[in-house]
RNA sequence: GUGGUUGUAGCUCAGUCGGUUAGAGCACUAGAUUGUGGUUCUAGGGGUCGCGGGUUCGAAUCCCGUCUUCCACCCCA
């Protein structure tokens, strides 16, 4: 059979995990330095834990888990008959793979309540899935690196989080623009226009502002009734995206007004700092799942035209489903395949991170063989990587497999080395070669 | 989910109007070179032409279906 991997998943090759592995670190990194928890939850999800949770779209684009067993003779055979499959789903399944972190985060919160202190404070970085169709930078199976702080409304966790955005991005080495907006300025501009109904539509239309134009965001909006005054009055509000002006604009609205302030205090937050990225304030970014209720967060490449990098924003009450109201949570996620596709185009990855094997041993005979066997012995020891080809080939041969497997080094063992105990050391970019004993190597090759 | 696009050697790609045994570069293997990789030269191996069906005397080439890729929507990290 000809192998291959489903749509939208891809396979990581060892420079890959690499690179991958280094954007975790430094995310990682900065998650534990705010003072961040690790936890893990399963990669399935009972369905009705998911089901609901990111709005009609997003209950589409889950996978579902067929049941064990014979799932067959429990079905629903009316709506078999029917060939009604999202009506047959409910009888056929009760698991679906995750969508992402923050439901199952807010799952974990409940199940989890009298161990937790709040506010509680964690990160998670794991895989998770959607049945979307592919694109570029856009994949059925990718990691989220997320952190969330639940059990406090303080906006300080907003300008917090703006922090930590802004200082991953930076030692990643990436330019990018970090977009704030609030879901309460999203709900006071639909107030004020006269449009409370139609705040969805609004602001899926208003978000592609930038992408299509006024024309193009009016057409969209004729289509959902609104009037030409109604989009005129919008258009207006839209006119100056100056957090002051939109203010005066939105003041009737109890609602806006709330957003907006909140939106101030959170650069009141920062207003001290100094941020290395672009913060801007963006009242047309409408992003996110259905959960968010408050601010939200978006960033995009400033160097590579993708998708956003990272999405979030303020869920009000996501517990309150499974049992515990009133507790307010907020986290970004960031999208590490994403991260990875610009870095690798703009290759921006350090070069010393791809280099895990530091020597490769070369032996003459086979009773070079198997003295080198000690000398690795010695090296694996002293912390060096090493390798000792496994046979005593052609020294063409195994020249050349230090070459294309990119080792830096190579020990060559020949009887004369052997009897002397003094080894040839060769670094392979310069051609330099030494004879050296082996206290002599491991001082050369030794991690700092 | 809607519309389009792509698939030929391990990789990047040629392949005319439907016509004999499907090619190139790179990579790989061996030798030139019995203790030195990259450069060079010589020789060699490697293909169900994504998969299934159809049209035809004859299909990589035309038609249908399907899978995959990428793009635009939708939505999203």
């Amino acid at each position: 059979m000809k192998p291959t991997i489903p749509k939208g998943t891809r396979d990581y090759s060892p420079q890959e995990v690499h690179r991958q592995n280094f954007i975790f670190d430094t995310i990682k990194k900065v998650f534990e330095k705010y003072g961040y928890q690790p936890i893990e939850t399963p990669v399935m999800e009972n369905l009705d834990t998911l089901l609901g949770k990111y709005g009609d779209e997003g209950d589409k684009l889950l996978f579902k888990v067929l049941n064990n067993g014979d799932f067959l003779s429990k079905a629903d055979t009316d709506a078999l008959d029917r060939r009604d499959s999202n009506g047959l789903v409910n009888s056929i399944s009760k698991r679906g793979l995750r969508y992402d972190l923050t439901v199952p985060f807010a799952r974990y919160v409940v199940m989890h309540q009298h161990e937790i202190q709040f506010p509680f404070k964690r990160y998670q970085i794991q895989p998770v899935w959607r049945a979307d169709r592919p694109q570029k930078g856009r994949y059925q199976e990718f990691y989220q690196c997320d952190a969330d702080a639940i059990g406090s409304e303080s906006l300080m966790y907003e300008a917090e989080y703006v922090l930590m955005i802004d200082e991953v991005f930076t030692r990643l080495g990436l330019e990018v623009e970090i977009k704030i907006n609030n879901r309460k300025i999203l709900a006071g501009i639909a107030e004020t226009v006269g449009i409370p109904d139609k705040m969805v539509a609004m602001t899926v239309a208003v978000d592609k502002l930038d992408k299509v134009g006024w024309d193009g965001v009016a057409n969209e909006l004729i289509a959902s009734e609104v009037t030409q005054d109604q989009i005129d009055s919008l258009k207006k509000m839209y006119g100056s995206r100056q957090l002051e002006e939109l203010k005066h604009l939105i003041g009737t609205s109890a609602i806006g007004v709330e957003g907006v302030n909140e939106i101030t205090e959170v650069l009141v937050y920062l207003s001290n700092l100094s941020l290395t990225q672009q913060l801007t304030f963006d009242p047309t970014l409408a992003r996110g799942l259905s959960y968010y209720t408050g601010c939200i967060f978006e960033v995009k490449s400033k160097e590579v035209q993708i998708g956003s990098m990272l999405g979030g924003g303020r869920y009000a009450n996501l517990t309150e489903v499974f049992g515990l109201p009133g507790v307010s949570g907020v986290g970004i996620s960031f999208g590490v395949a994403r991260i990875f596709d610009v870095m690798q185009e703009l290759n921006r990855f350090p070069e010393d991170i791809d280099q895990p094997i530091k020597v490769l041993l070369v032996a003459l005979d086979e009773t070079c063989h198997k003295w080198s066997f000690n000398l690795l012995h010695e090296l694996h020891t002293n912390e060096i990587p090493a390798h000792l080809y496994p046979e005593p080939a052609k020294l063409k041969k195994q020249m050349k497999y230090a070459d294309s497997s990119d080792t830096p080094y190579v020990i060559m063992i020949g009887s004369e080395e052997m009897s002397q105990e003094r080894y040839l050391l060769k670094h392979m970019a310069d051609g330099d070669q030494w004879q050296l004993s082996l206290a002599e190597i491991i001082e050369k090759l030794k991690p700092n």
